[in-house]
RNA sequence: GGGGCGGUAGCUCAGCCGGUCAGAGCAGCGGACUCAUAAUCCGUCGGUCGUGGGUUCGAGCCCCACCCGCCCUACCA
């Protein structure tokens, strides 16, 4: 048994999320986090809402509202997304909690103690009204290179130059309009120079171990070539104070918002600790050399975490040129991967909320059920290249392969059985075609489970699908509803065999298909939980602040009492079970009106 | 401008370190069956692997150039 860690991107909660984002990060950790949980490990997964930044602040003033009754607003819902698509989260919690504003205070507090943190002054555009920071891509104007004019403060769009904001012609605010203010400010550095040298050695170090996705690597690897100093706090009154003398109470300084965000693994993993009445708890998965990490997350996101978050971690155990020594939580560990995926685009296009191109969670799970969803993302996502969502693509693969295949498979099995016995019946003799199967799903385990741990889920979704097709054949082949006459024991045995497969499938689909896993557990009279749900929990913050929803969950392997988890491999059926008429597990789609409808919504129709 | 990823059957995509690698699913066509949400099972049609060079006994798989799409480019997150 090992700890493991399953670190979560943590969504922003400017809005509500859209089903790119739980294609990039959610499905595919908890298939892995499912998955890793039967196979006997130790899991701990943990994420949360990100709720700092200037885009809540923007967002905010747009609705009217303050930044803390948006967050409110969006965490709440982004909560309830994640829980209707069964994501089973340890904790799922949020960054402006008084826990996570301690742990990250301590973490800057150390990492500056031990020199990677240096003040230097720069200029800086300013909104004039508000005092606040703009930052450069808020700023827009005339690009001195190319005059084109909708250049915005780091990047012209149309001659593609980096720019600085304060270098446009007729500079301007994308928020109000107004001309920003150049003022000269100070601000925190994290010195990634002096962790370079610490950087280079851990990312050969996972290179070595060839388990990282190659672009991945690279991407990360070529990060390394041209590290500068990278500004870790802003002009802005949302945000983590700055714990420092002559910083704390200035209301107008606070913590960048990614440094903040990253340390929510950590805080959420402290605060689930707390949460469970062991204080310390967290440091099995994150002082262990041992222990295993794993971070999920979109392409766009790998900076921060293949070097920002890897930086925080070796400048707080004071790893870099400048030494020092690790703070109150010990030497916490690097990732051991950064699992990165694509993006999913949507009929084509980039998911884009502000032209409308966008298909929210919610709508989804309002309409469909959440495991088509689910296995829509996980054999068709974008793990490894761009993928494309479309509602034709979504109901074909929601009626040929999930209702046609494992559907019906499960539907005509029991039915079946229901019809001719009654109850699950126990096996005679088995010939070799029933030997057969049951050694195809048997090696399934071995399979599926090999690919769900090397971050292989299209793969191994499709070779679950394989043997689920198997199942399938032999059913045919066999013809039980022939033999209910002629020869009634053999119909027995090739029923019991069938249920035996399909048990074996339900569990080796319940990482990627956990809703239905237990209702296939039902229709076949199996009772007690065996792919456990997350709830939302009303908690009081343990630090006195405002209450607030999380996410958290019962989630134990095994097989005695209080197991809501089986193991990862066979299970035998129990003959006698009764089995009554089934009714469908999955809802077929009417492929053409979904279309229609979907994409009328899309055209602003719906 | 720099860096990265991708361009394989009508559609969506697999193809790890070069030698049964030219594949799967869906769609199409033909057949079987009737337990099942007109579901299932069998068979079959289908591609000069973006373009042009090169390396090699042999290249979707390596190298070079080019075309197209996408992502990142560090004060959006």
């Amino acid at each position: 048994m090992t700890h493991v860690l399953s670190a979560v991107a943590w969504p922003y909660a400017n809005g509500p999320r859209h089903i790119g984002h739980v294609a990039g990060f959610g499905v595919p950790s908890d298939v892995f986090s499912r998955y890793m949980r039967m196979a006997g490990h130790d899991v701990l997964m943990v994420s949360g809402t990100d709720e700092h930044g200037t885009p809540i602040l923007v967002q905010a003033d747009q609705e009217g509202l303050t930044p803390q009754q948006l967050v409110d607003r969006y965490n709440r819902i982004i909560v309830e997304d994640l829980h209707g698509l069964g994501l089973s989260y340890d904790l799922f919690t949020r960054t402006t909690t008084r826990n996570h504003y301690a742990v990250v205070q301590e973490m800057f507090r150390t990492v500056h103690r031990n020199g990677y943190m240096i003040a230097q002054k720069g200029m800086g555009a300013i909104s004039p009204s508000t005092g606040r920071t703009l930052p450069d891509r808020y700023v827009e104007g005339t690009c001195p290179i190319c005059a084109f004019d909708g250049a915005r403060g780091d990047q012209c769009d149309n001659c593609g130059n980096q720019l600085d904001a304060i270098e446009l012609k007729n500079p301007r605010s994308r928020i109000n309009g107004e001309v920003p203010k150049f003022v000269e400010t100070e601000h925190f550095y994290l010195d990634l120079p002096a962790l370079a040298e610490a950087l280079g050695s851990w990312l050969q170090g996972r290179s070595e171990s060839g388990t990282w996705r190659p672009n991945v690597l690279k991407f990360s690897m070529n990060l390394l070539d041209d590290l500068k100093p990278r500004a870790m706090t802003r002009d802005i009154d949302w945000g983590i104070p700055v714990p420092l003398p002559g910083w704390e109470d200035n209301p107008a300084k606070r913590l960048y918002v990614w440094f903040d965000a990253v340390i929510g693994y950590l805080s959420a993993s402290v605060e689930w600790a707390r949460r469970t009445g062991d204080d310390d708890a967290w440091r099995k998965w994150w002082t262990d050399p041992e222990a295993l990490s794993y971070y999920f997350m979109g392409k766009d996101n790998i900076t921060f975490h293949s070097q920002i978050w890897p930086a925080e971690l070796l400048g707080y155990r004071g790893l870099g040129a400048a030494g020092g020594e690790a703070g109150a939580y010990g030497q916490l560990q690097l990732p051991t991967e950064v699992v990165s995926s694509e993006f999913l685009t949507m009929e084509g296009k980039q998911f884009s909320s502000s032209r409308g191109v966008v298909i929210y969670v919610r709508d989804v799970l309002a309409r469909y059920q959440p495991d088509a969803l689910r296995y829509f993302i996980s054999a068709a996502g974008p793990e490894t290249s761009d993928a494309d969502f479309t509602w034709s693509e979504f109901a074909r693969r929601t009626n040929d392969e999930l209702v046609a295949g494992w559907g019906n498979l499960v539907n005509r099995t029991a039915s079946l059985i229901a019809k001719n016995v009654g109850s699950i019946p126990a096996a005679g003799e088995l010939t070799d075609a029933d030997r057969d199967l049951l050694a195809t799903t048997s090696a399934g385990f071995g399979s599926v489970g090999a690919l769900i741990g090397s971050h292989r889920q299209k793969q191994g979704l499709a070779e679950a699908m394989r043997v689920v097709g198997e199942a399938n054949r032999y059913l045919s082949d066999q013809a039980p509803w022939k033999l209910k006459n002629s020869d009634p024991d053999r119909m027995r045995t090739v029923l019991h065999v069938a249920s035996q497969a399909i048990s074996d499938c339900r569990t080796l689909l319940s990482p990627y298909l956990p809703h239905s896993a237990q209702a296939v557990h039902e229709v076949f009279g199996g009772s007690g939980t065996v792919s456990p749900m997350p709830e939302v929990r009303e908690v009081d913050d343990l630090d006195g602040g405002p209450g607030y929803p999380v996410l958290m969950g019962e989630y134990h392997r095994g097989s005695g009492e209080g197991a809501t988890l089986p193991e990862w491999g066979p299970r035998p059926v129990v003959p006698g079970t009764p089995v009554a008429a089934p009714t469908p597990v999955f809802t077929k789609l009417d492929a053409e009106k979904v279309v229609e409808e979907e994409l009328g919504r899309l055209r602003g129709e719906g």
